[in-house]
DNA sequence: TGTTAATATACGTCTAATCGAATACTCATA
DNA sequence: TATGAGTATTCGATTAGACGTATATTAACA
């Protein structure tokens, strides 16, 4: 599968774009955006158990969105690429284009 | 589940990003970027069979990512947004940049 | 070195996504 | 209205993803 290099890179794009269609992972990276965190803080802060935290940082890692630095017993996680934030943003925009077209037709 | 409503706005952005996750969309939504196209049209650009680009352009409508206009037999496609490609188009970005990386240390 | 706090992983389960193949639908035209 | 081209959907099977819970790992420090 995927011998053609055109669409290895379609692959890891997609990969990279697979690692944002989750919610609590989107939470994460715009947590993270305000400011780096311990794991254990993010948790609380956006009430979610630990062990899931570690996961969705997990797949961040692996796909280079997020960064993290030992400190101690602690673990900080920062955001890798402020572009990430962009993309993002982008995206929401269209998101709220098109939660507002909708609203127009319903409107009418 | 999701009571909270800001989760459900993440949520929401994160199903827009899902739908960006699969290579096949991507070439679809590039392709398209092109050039509008009919769905056979687009099949045989992408040496992929029908049915399958149906279904990719049947969730990339769902997310709004693509509009169609049917003309006599034929559908014709088109993105429904440019800013979906400037978001695309960043994360390769950061995509080409995280390759970079790891043939620098690959080379040291 | 034993203990505790912090983080990561493993496991089992459940749901959701994907695919190929077959088929159904839609529209124009004879 | 029967046909054919173009498009969409369904089906069954397989795979991947996400979750909660339990447990393992790591590091600091008594």
């Amino acid at each position: 599968m995927m011998t053609h290099p055109r669409r290895e890179i379609f692959q890891l794009h997609a990969n990279l774009c697979a690692a944002l269609g989750d919610a609590n992972r989107l939470l994460v990276l715009y947590e993270l955006a305000r400011q780096p965190r311990r794991v254990s803080d993010l948790a609380a802060a956006l009430e979610l158990p630990q062990p899931a935290v570690s996961r969705y940082l997990k797949k961040l890692r692996e796909q280079c969105l997020v960064q993290s630095t030992r400190e101690g017993a602690s673990v900080f996680y920062r955001l890798a690429d402020p572009r990430i934030i962009d993309a993002l943003e982008l995206l929401r925009e269209v998101l709220r284009d098109r939660v507002e077209a909708r609203a127009q037709l319903l409107a009418k």
